[in-house]
DNA sequence: GTGAAAGCGCTAACAT
DNA sequence: ATGTTAGCGCTTTCAC
């Protein structure tokens, strides 16, 4: 393994022409320039990055960080596409990707992130009412950007989608059709984006006259086996709901198999609505209804704001919403045009 | 931002005693031990990782190597789930999970990760004929564990599935139920497994004395699109296949609404078999039939290997297979059992 | 335009 | 049981 060292002394020249080599300064000439990227070559140097970061301060990556609850991050669809444009921007920028899942104590691997010096910056993950990872990162002044958006007035960038008009949309589209009962399934009430969801849903029933019921409002786990409970939970309901709104393709996936097993038939005893499109929806039988959220644009434009603040080396507060469009098709009806309804 | 000097000033010792307490070593007083560490929990302490990583050469994190060309790999529960196998043994063990995604040159990615000692060890994806990275790792001796098994006779811990008898049996099931024209659907024939698994299609096939015809097995990419155009190359074949035996779920799943959009009938005029078995399988139209490979565990037994690695400090020659089981729905006919085969 | 020297924060001999 | 010292490999003043 050869230090710069070894290729200084190769390339006659002290160990600091070469550093600025590596950086490539106008101050040196173009002679020494090519000797010493020449010995770079020969000895097929390779920068350790432990003595970079140490004086340089810096990671070269960034960090996902999952929080502990999230065991559905990696089966969720959801978020591998959303990682992949993670990855894409990261590494044409010259990041890393490094995974943090805490799987107790959350801030804990704030610190260990932030203050280990491990990683520029930081993707965060679900945001929920009285996050403690936000102020955190806040008054470390840490470049951070939440996927979703920040529950209190906290200082930090972000990149979401509309989703209190977009379960607003979801709904109408369901009351267009007809359906009176409408149920809502949802993950931990806790999350921003269920909450946001909620007020949407609950808005398009308000504005018909609808009373929302509370009844009707399931939350449950974010899992395939999540949605079929909640699911099975809303059938039993006295005056069931013909129409469900669940706010994960995945739990829509399980309210699917639910309302298969009792023996109803969708679309004609029961519509669905999904979100996410994840590609699956698809191919769900009968095809998912779904609210695509563009989960590839969400992971790039959230690492973005991230290396803007990183370049920066400072926290900044910018944020951007992601469009949205509802994708119809058969599991709520008929209606085969694939319209769609944006902003 | 305090270091191990602040530390120790305020515990009123030297540096390198402090490091011993963070080192838990015996040979200090219990006395110092609370001294110190009321000193660290004043100042919330956090080791610089680049500082240690200088000195003890680790890095205390574990790389996931992905492919160029598997641009998939987010796209697919199967990665998905393998990843959360992973990231959840590196955790426990103390271990930061780094992505490496090289879009262009892989070798140098892995040259980055290794002799930038970025990371501890590899775990690495998708081995192929003549792979470049796997001799690179070996004449490094890096620890590192193919996820799949190595083409040549390369010296490399592995975890893997058996393909050759997986598919073996999984196209005996096909013949069994009376096919006699089955169509294989694979990725890239340059990957290893998928090889592997024609090879065990091919076996079944010519044990019943059916000669395979090269017409029948298509390459295409590992997505639900290539599954579509796969599955509509081989619906236009003069002699059409009466089922298909595809390579991974997702292939199925294009395989499938091909076959739906021609108009064709699910078990009825043609039966398909996928490989995964992920979650979605059986929530398709119909049920799919699947070869469940056990992702979580395969993450998890590599992963396991390679800190096994890494805690020896050099590279081992190890091996695991995980079991595998055919697991029957209804996409090949009304089998309902959930019957299982597996070695 | 290039070299010498200091120092980033930590660990690990080597002392005592 | 604890302190002193050197040094990991690099970047970056400060000289010249």
């Amino acid at each position: 393994m050869s230090t710069i060292k070894d290729v200084a002394a190769l390339a006659k020249v002290s160990p600091s022409t070469v550093s600025r080599v590596l950086a490539n300064s106008p101050r040196i000439s173009d002679e020494t320039k090519q000797r010493v990227r020449q010995a770079l070559e020969q000895l097929d140097y390779q920068p350790n990055v432990f003595a970079r970061g140490l004086v340089t301060n810096t990671a070269s990556s960034i960090g996902i960080l999952i929080p502990p609850q999230m065991t559905e991050f990696f089966a969720n669809p959801f978020f591998a596409e959303m990682m992949s444009g993670v990855s894409e921007v990261a590494r044409s920028e010259g990041f890393d990707t490094v995974l943090s899942t805490s799987a107790v104590d959350e801030e804990d691997a704030v610190d260990r992130m932030i203050r280990g010096r491990r990683v520029d910056g930081l993707i965060l993950l679900g945001s929920r009412i009285r996050d403690a990872v936000l102020p955190k990162v806040a008054q470390h002044q840490f470049p951070s950007v939440l996927l979703g958006r920040p529950a209190e007035d906290i200082p930090i960038s972000y990149v979401n989608n509309d989703n209190v008009q977009a379960a607003y949309e979801a709904t109408k589209h369901l009351l267009d059709l007809g359906h009176e009962k409408i149920g809502f399934l949802g993950g931990s009430f806790d999350l921003v984006v269920t909450r946001d969801r909620l007020e949407g849903y609950r808005h398009a029933l308000l504005e018909v006259g609808i009373e929302p019921n509370t009844r009707m409002e399931i939350s449950t786990y974010f899992l395939e086996q999540g949605g079929y409970q909640g699911m099975m939970h809303l059938l039993a309901l006295p005056t069931r709901p013909t129409a469900v709104l669940a706010s994960d393709d995945v739990l829509a996936f399980g309210a699917m198999r639910a309302a298969g097993e009792l023996g109803y038939h969708l679309p004609d005893d029961l519509a669905i609505v999904g979100f996410n499109d994840i590609r699956l929806a698809e191919l769900a039988n009968p095809p998912l209804t779904s609210v695509r959220v563009h989960m590839h644009e969400l992971g790039v434009g959230a690492t973005r704001l991230l290396v803007e603040q990183i370049r920066a080396s400072k926290m900044l507060k910018r944020s951007k919403i992601v469009d949205f469009e509802l994708v119809i098709r058969e599991s709520c009806g008929f209606h085969r045009n694939h319209q769609t309804s944006s902003r």
